[in-house]
DNA sequence: TATCTTTGTTAGTAATGTTAACTAACTGTG
DNA sequence: CACAGTTAGTTAACATTACTAACAAAGATA
């Protein structure tokens, strides 16, 4: 029942093997069968009988002759992107961004839409299936070749059990909701907050391409994490790993109520404004305030003192989080991205004095999209090249 | 080359399913090859052929017959944790604890030495290949039949490579030390340092039993911790994962020089004697700091205070791992396992005031052995039960 | 004692990958 | 430009492995 029946004899090591093929073109791009044969140390005909079944099923497309190396033109072949297609969405504040994707994750549509405020949970599931259509009529991918969907929000999560516990921007609560949204869209459904969506992307395809152990540190209205372990996204025992809002940081001060941890309070952007109120009254919307900070520090002597304190006790959460985890790179993304390169080296600067192994240190890159390309690779990952075979 | 060659016809499968039966075998502890076939899929027919094959490689034994079941009595089989055995090292101070220990991580004999001061790397070499002759005449075991040492120091290693950057009481530094000792025990052998091997040791038989999150945090001449995740030992991008003595942590003092971070400078042991020295010059040899400190807090105002200061700043530092990393587990270890219940019971009052889940903070349980246990484990990691098919 | 159950084995079959030998197609050289 | 040498891909015969079906062994139950 369980587990993968070795049926008959054994198809598995076939699907291995399978697998393996499959991972070698993706691998390289272009390759040819001989060339598959000699790095998976298959025999070539039994490589030729396993690409001429993926060619039947539609996985690999042979895409012209390569360069003669001595002898006969090898056959190209390439896996087809176009095989299957994957959807993401993510809520962020009141707007619903989605997109279609082919299993490269490059957009094939887009489609943005303003939610009513205070949300309601149910239009907001038939926002997110009309925004499915029209993506899939603009796209012209059929709908059974779509292999699922990641939803990413602003929120708590329970990724595991599939299930939301707050959420303002949906009015998901509590109720299974992936099981929900799958049931009304007929579709494998991810959820994951923002911030592990916007992890996963930077990951993926932006800042931490490369690397094996990353952390991203985003700092907003309130302050969090993503982590990425060799290679594997970390969650902790109860969902709770990256809550750094909760440590506990420089000089401890008494803290206004039991809501979130002194990091949070202090340092997240309500906490700085807050801290700022004396000079940065007049915000306009939709700025930073960051930046703001950076303006009134270059005259105002108070603006300057708190804007090196911001900096000084980010750097001690990294300087923890450093310690603790030894990461490759730190990826610093929400209202971190507004530093400017002044305050980044003044960072470098401590943590090598701090700490004796400084990982990179970079901006997110990929700005607003960095959510929307991981909630498509949310669901490549959970539909890797390699377990399309299991779809006959 | 790289790849375990599928040989001539697929031995893969074969393998695969040997693994599985001998997993089931050690999962049960006794079982029948009916029961065998009923778990893991694989017809009757199959597993009796793997099971005699394994019976013939001395992997496996019969044990007897099981009750009816209303037929035929099922002929039980037992692994025979007798079919290989295992080395651990241990350094501790100026100290070798080495122990012979049969598949099940159970010690066959036992073997201590002290060691002269300062220790020559190369004579150390001789003493431990002069440990292990005699546990392995102690012990019986043929020498064909240890699959490798696990050796544990204090210092810092580098288990990747196999190399020891910094080990005073072993004298080695520097060179591929571990291919050295492999030459020379004609044996695998496994170098990482003395809390990674604890914590191991730990989380296979101590208070980690059952965790798949464990952190390990030990406290004496320096602040270390061990860090298990999803199950896994996770050791960072460059060996520095737990290092958690350079947190900055409370109100940051300065430091006194560049050499340890914050957390490690006053919170180690040596860090709180320098504050406590006021009052506690008259330390015994081998008492331990904590016992005396709390023993002084009960009269002494001073050392009530220092005492309350250090449970706080510990507790600062579990708050910061436990928001990044929510263990399920945290073991306390080292000079922590002095702190009486009442502290215990303190710094969790304090801990599910500042982060939303606490964790169970469990001292060490294993006592001194947690180090060889954990060193015959990472031997036993390296080898699992299942690679022994790889002996042919 | 006769029948049913459970365990374990034997015999024949199907699936899969391998090697060896072959065809196809191209390069380079005298 | 023909021919040897090389590389790519295929075909055919064979080996390995696990499966099903049938059977033998051994005990329970009535």
């Amino acid at each position: 029942m369980l587990a993968p029946k070795k049926t008959g004899n054994s198809k598995l090591v076939k699907k291995l093997n399978k697998e393996e093929v499959l991972q070698q073109v993706v691998l390289h791009g272009q390759i040819s069968r001989a060339d598959i044969s000699k790095q998976t140390q298959l025999s070539r005909p039994c490589v030729s009988a396993l690409v001429d079944e993926m060619i039947q099923e539609g996985l690999l497309q042979e895409v012209g002759m390569g360069d003669s190396k001595g002898g006969r033109k090898p056959i190209l072949l390439e896996y087809n992107y176009q095989a299957y297609a994957i959807a993401g969405a993510i809520f962020e504040g009141s707007t619903l961004d989605m997109a279609i994707a082919d299993m490269k994750g490059e957009f094939l549509a887009r489609y943005r839409k303003r939610l009513a405020q205070p949300a309601n949970g149910e239009t907001v599931i038939e926002d997110l299936a009309a925004g499915l259509d029209r993506l899939l009529r603009e796209s012209g991918v059929p709908r059974e070749r779509l292999l699922g969907m990641g939803v990413g929000l602003q929120g708590v999560t329970q990724r595991g059990s599939g299930t939301v516990s707050f959420s303002p921007s949906t009015g998901w609560m509590g109720s299974p909701i992936q099981q929900t949204i799958e049931a009304r869209l007929g579709l494998p459904v991810i959820i994951d907050n923002d911030v592990n969506m916007m992890t996963l992307g930077e990951y993926v395809r932006g800042a931490g391409v490369g690397h094996t152990n990353v952390v991203y540190m985003y700092v907003g209205t309130g302050i969090g994490a993503g982590i990425i372990l060799d290679g594997q996204f970390y969650r902790g025992s109860r969902e709770a790993a990256g809550e750094i809002g909760f440590m506990m940081i420089g000089s401890v001060h008494n803290r206004p109520n039991g809501a979130s941890g002194v990091f949070e309070t202090h340092y997240s952007i309500p906490g700085i404004q807050e801290q700022a109120k004396g000079f940065l009254s007049d915000l306009q919307e939709g700025s930073s305030v960051i930046e703001e900070l950076i303006r009134h520090a270059k005259q105002n002597a108070e603006a300057k003192e708190l804007l090196a304190d911001v900096y000084r006790h980010w750097a001690y959460g990294m300087a923890n989080i450093i310690s603790i985890l030894n990461p490759e790179i730190l990826i610093l993304s929400g209202e971190m991205v507004h530093v400017d390169g002044e305050g980044v080296k003044q960072i470098h600067e401590w943590l090598r004095e701090w700490v004796p192994e400084v990982p990179n240190l970079e901006k997110a890159s990929l700005g607003e999209r960095a959510g929307l390309i991981g909630a498509v690779h949310s669901v490549l990952e959970a539909f890797p090249f390699t377990r399309l075979l299991d779809k006959e």
